[in-house]
Parts: C-alpha cells; structure tokens; sequence
DNA sequence: TCCTGCCGTTAGTCGTAACTAATAACGCTC
DNA sequence: GAGCGTTATTAGTTACGACTAACGGCAGGA
C-alpha cells in the first residue's frame, strides 16, 4: 500500500518560499522560478501542477503562479524557521553572519515546531534576524516595511541601515560586513553619482567609494532620519 | 545526466547507526534490521547491498551484516550528531528529556560540521548526553564502558545511575523520570527478587518497587560504589 | 529422509522529484 | 500575416528507497 508519507516537504517547501520571495503579490513565471531554484522548467510545472492541485498554489495563463492564502502561510512558516535559525547560528552560536544561510537552508526543513518555539523563547522572541529581515510571528504575521536602496540616499542625508539582502552570496555578504554595511549602521551619503553609477559613503565613520552594484540589496529606512 | 547527488543520507546513516548500536561486534541479521527500522526485509536486503558496495557493510553468510571501519566511523559521527544535539535540546533549550529522541533523530541527518562544532563549543565540549551515554568525539571515538543492569544490584548495596537507555520509547523515559531514574541519581537495592522479578528500589531517598520490566534500560557502574 | 518453517533474496511496483528531448503556444518584428 | 524566438508543456527516463508477492535454501522435527 506503501505510506503516504509526511505530506513531504523539502522541495515543496522550497517553491513556497521562492513564491513568496519572487512575488511581490505578483505572479511568478516558471523560468524566473526555474532560475530561482536551478531547477530545469518541466521541473517547475510539474511541481506547480502538485501544489495547485493540494490548493498551495494559483495559476493563472502561461504558467503564471501565486500563492493562495493557505500557500502564503506555509510559506510564512518555512520563512520564519528560516529566519530564527539563522538569528539562532548567529547570535548564540556566533557563526559568522555571511555564512549561515545554507545551514538555515537546510535546517528550516527539519525543525519541529517544538524545537523551533523552544529556540525562540530561548533567544527572548526576537523580531529581526541579523540580516534586519522581520522575523513572522507563529501566527505567520509580518512586518511590512517599506525600504529604500541605499544607492537612493540624496548626497548629504543620513539614514541607517535597515536590511541587508541577498543572505545566499557569501562572497558579497563577507564584503558589506568588512565594511560595516550591517543592520543598524549609520551611513552618510557623501556623494552619488547615479549615471556613472558610483557612490561616496561615510559608515560610522569610515569612508566607502562603491558601485551602484555593490550596494544593491542595502536598504534604509524610506525617511532618513536626520539631514546633513 | 542527472547529477548522482550528495552520497546521500538519511536512510543510509539510520542504516549505519542500527548496526552500530545493534551489532555489539557481532554480525546482525536482516530481520533483526528490518524490525528495528522499521522496514521490510527486503528494503533491508537491498539497501545492505548498496552499502557493501561503498565498503561501509561488510556482508557474510546468510545476510549477516557488520560495519566495516569506514562504515563504523561513520556511524559513529551520526551517533555523535545525535547525543550533541539531544545534550543541546535539554541544557540549553530546556526541552523534556522524554521527548527530545525523535527531535534528534530528525536533525542529526542536516546539521552541517559547522553547526555541531558550535553547539559542542557553546556546551563547553559535554562527554555524555542527557540519558548518559558517552558523546563520540569529532574524530569518532567513544568512550567505552562495562556496566551492569541496576537489577543486578545486589539488596543493600549502592550505586549511582549511569546510563538509561531506550531514548525512543518515551512514555518509559517521562515515569523514570518522574521516579528520579535519571543518571546520576543514588540509588540503593532494598530487595530483590530474581525469581518474582519484584524490586524494591530507594532513590535518592525515595522508594520504588518495580517489576524486572520497568528497569530494563537502567545501568550502573559494574563495581558498586560503597555498601550498604 | 522428507516436510515444514523461517529467513533471505529476486522480481516487479510505487511515489517523489529531478532530468532531457521534443512539441506546442505566444508575441514581436518585419 | 509569416516567421522567429521565447516560454511552457508533454512525454519518457532516472535515482532513491520504500513496498508486496513469490521463490529458494537450510534446520529441525516426524
């Protein structure tokens, strides 16, 4: 007869979570989710015909999908253990910020729940993990923010970081950190040059000349706080 | 092509980990394999022929299997995942020690070296998990102990809880517990009777009478501490 | 010695989730 | 509106690890 199973997880959990990241309530195409998850495309449709059928997942013409409200709050969940583990390795186990993400990666499909709460209680329910991303609560509520790219930041303001995105790139992770690009830092904005692409920075202090690429996925809040 | 993967795991190291703790240097049968993990015989027959292929099995007559020493170093990492991480969930995380078996059984098959390093260093290195038993160290060797069942202790003598073994049934695990059978505990034998299988049990002042049943798990040193 | 059971193996299937190759459905340009 | 390129789907395979059903070999009792 042969089990059933867990309603399984991994995988699916995967495509939960790159929905919810890629669409922006948008609806995500099978290349860009492909892409996303170096996944071939058959792969993809194939996996998105299972989820809508287990109602995970809408779709709309041309393979186009979205979450439903049930797909939103799995998703929510895995983004949450994401989340607490990876505040979990960093501010208890002190791994180092830039490297976490794979260990979060693959625990965030095995923790229990149990565990999970033990370790949010442990860590006095923290509400950002080191990456400033919201952490969701249990119920799968978020915080909703809404950032600005530091490359915005008028030549002259000050504002804080606030988020650091792009946890999966080691290399480039290692690089803000060395520079004190991390949530919370007080940056400056010297000098922005937005057709050459290149900025002046002053972070805490320290001067930064950097390309609009290399500040991508820095955010401050919308409002700098305080002018020059 | 289709990429052959990671080696693989889970199966695989519950497989190693069996015969670890159930072939005590001896050759262990398919059947015995097969109720042990719960699996049909011939999932057992087929996945121990894989294993010899990777030279982690070593097969002889009739499918009796033992762990090559590659196989043994291996099993011996998982058992190590496996005692760190429960050590882990009771002292820092505070969960029951009854329940955090299957917790365990889960994680120990995804958390990275990294992230057992740094649980082991955040510990202060422990040496044995909460049920007592001894933590293989990170280059897979353990400590190796005689003891005896706390039924043999003879009537009026005294000993100390070493080990309690069967982590997985956790009914048994939450009334020892309740009983102050935890390692460690002083204990004293009142009065036995063999024949009977009737125990009269003094913890750590308290009395307990128990069937040979009820203390089946339960491991002293060998040589008695002191005498009554 | 032969029969009966137990034990293990062989053969064939299933579910999951990936893959490649080939095809179909758009949509944009000329 | 014909043709081309992109995007999605269908078809068929593969690997893993489980399963059931059926078969074979050895041991002990009659």
């Amino acid at each position: 007869m042969t089990i059933p199973r867990i309603p399984a997880s991994r995988s699916r959990e995967n495509y939960l979570k790159a929905l919810l990241q890629l669409g922006t309530g948008e609806r995500v195409s099978v290349t860009v989710l492909a892409r996303h998850l170096r996944v071939s495309a058959p792969s993809v449709t194939n996996m998105l015909a299972r989820l809508a059928e287990e109602r995970l997942v809408a779709l709309g013409a041309r393979g186009a999908a979205s979450l439903t409200p049930d797909g939103e709050r799995a998703a929510l969940h895995v983004l949450r253990r994401h989340r607490l583990l990876e505040t979990f390795l960093v501010r208890v186990l002190a791994l180092d910020w830039s490297d976490v993400h794979e260990d979060a990666e693959e625990l965030e499909h095995h923790v229990s729940d149990r565990v999970l709460d033990a370790l949010d209680r442990f860590m006095g329910h923290p509400t950002d993990d080191p990456h400033g991303h919201p952490i969701p609560d249990r119920r799968g509520r978020i915080e909703r923010r809404t950032l600005a790219p530091l490359a915005t930041l008028p030549p002259g303001s000050r504002a804080r970081v606030r988020e650091v995105r792009g946890g999966d790139d080691r290399a480039r992770m290692a690089r803000w950190k060395r520079n004190g690009l991390v949530p919370g830092a007080p940056v400056r904005m010297v000098e922005a040059n937005a057709e050459a692409g290149v900025y002046t920075l002053e972070i805490a202090g320290r001067k930064l000349v950097s390309g609009r690429d290399g500040l991508e996925g820095i955010l401050i809040d919308r409002r700098p706080r305080g002018r020059a």
